[in-house]
DNA sequence: CTGTCGATTCCCGCTCAATGGTAATCCTCC
DNA sequence: GGAGGATTACCATTGAGCGGGAATCGACAG
């Protein structure tokens, strides 16, 4: 589907271009971005110039080229993730105020949580979460309530793949994620300590959406020792259902259970 | 620069695509995307699909298309303006919490305002800002804010140009809007009743970068009425000043001052 | 059940924009 | 001044993109 050698089509070298920019790389040089997408030299200063009239990477001072404003304007204009970050925003605030400590708003995209918002000064606990971030779904509090909630048929094809132990507590057996899944079910929230990083753990509640299904992940992060810790569940409980509620979700209905299996 | 009949490259026409969607238009058919950018019937569909298969564009169950998750996920990571935005948050809920009515932050782009965060509920007075949303500079209090602090040759370039009179007190005239710049300059914020909105005013002051040039402006919306509205400059300029530290501003250095004109 | 209209997909020959190698030029920094 | 990297210029080749047209699907009305 391309002109290339390689055979890939312009909006793929593209997605390449603009994915090797991350927090780590936040900006670089021409020659360094052909370097790391693997493209042919010309053919990436051919890119580059055309996205640079686009405004779509911007070229700074020193000659680094760095991701544009205009992409970020575009991706957020039409996004319903605005909307869903605004619901949530006024209450992550609160629990944020109570908690003290980091809160994240997550979402399951390509089996994965992506992470749409954390509020949290920096030098709180350890956090590995980051806007716009990605963390696996078996090992983090916000991916097993997300996962818990999802249509039968994805949580079977999710379950048949191999799953990373990342600690000692991380679930990776189906037999057993299943029951922890029913489990986080019935009691309406995930607490998970250590699964990633073994100094501290997350509790996360779901958001839903009008028709009932999940929308996001509701979660914070607190220090392992904290023994207290499922204390926490009420006020994220509270939060949780008037995001849902701002997002227009009515309460469950009766004899509507969300499908689990 | 393509092969296209029209001579666009295939980058000038996803942004196009991805142009077509706004908050009036988040979802659409690809018909009727391929009627609002104006693009042949086969091309729109033969692109929509390359996006899809990146999911920069993704389908909902009814069939129509909206922007996918994954261009906000790119947008984001590598961009300079999520530090802006994280630095600014805190200080914008203080803010908030004191004010009552919405709090905007904005930056200059393309000779216009881009609002990049914005907090304060729908309920409250008339505000036309959004976020990733765009206004004209030399009719909002953050604009003008931008100008004042930019460049004596940016200035000088943007006001050769006709400037849209939006009510009877928006500034057209380049001496009197020099006037103005230099007042906003000396007084360290910028006051503007009714200049878009007849029935608001906004109030907006500088935040300065490390190299103490504007990086942003901070501003509340207020109704009109309201004849303390300069009440509310100190907490807004103490805010701004949080801001601009935490994004390493050291304070204005003596003899340092900022290129006016 | 049939007809209409719009959205979507399929088909296909043409063609020029995109490609990517090579080489020249422009910078820094030592 | 020259070594090494980044950037721009040049250019022959070619297949990806193009877009008109027709077929198919789907919703709705009569």
């Amino acid at each position: 589907m391309a002109n290339s050698a390689s055979g890939e089509s312009i909006i793929g070298r593209f997605v390449k271009i603009v994915s090797a920019f991350d927090d780590r790389h936040p900006a670089m040089s021409v020659a360094e971005l052909g370097r790391r997408t693997g493209l042919p030299v010309t053919t990436t200063y051919r890119l580059v110039n055309d996205l640079l009239l686009e405004r779509l990477l911007e070229r700074e001072p020193g000659g680094d080229i760095h991701i544009g404003t205009r992409m970020w304007e575009l991706a957020s204009r039409g996004s319903k993730m605005l909307g869903l970050r605004e619901a949530a925003l006024p209450f992550m605030e609160d629990v944020q105020a109570v908690v003290q400590h980091s809160t994240t708003l997550g979402i399951l995209d390509s089996d994965e949580v992506l992470y749409i918002e954390r509020l949290g000064s920096d030098r709180t606990i350890v956090d590995i979460t980051k806007i716009a971030g990605r963390l696996p779904v078996h090992a983090t509090s916000s991916g097993l309530v997300l996962l818990a909630h999802s249509p039968a048929a994805y949580q079977d094809s999710f379950l048949a793949r191999p799953l990373t132990k990342f600690t000692e507590t991380t679930l990776t057996e189906p037999a057993a994620l299943r029951r922890h899944l029913a489990e986080i079910r019935q009691r309406g929230f995930a607490a998970m300590p250590g699964v990633i990083v073994p100094e501290s753990s997350g509790i996360a509640v779901p958001v839903f959406g009008p028709d009932n299904t999940v929308r996001a992940a509701l979660s914070v992060v607190v220090p392992r020792n904290e023994e207290n810790a499922s204390a926490r569940v009420p006020v994220l409980m509270a939060a949780a259902r008037g995001i849902s509620r701002a997002l227009g979700w009515r309460g469950e209905l009766k004899g509507t259970l969300r499908q689990s299996h």
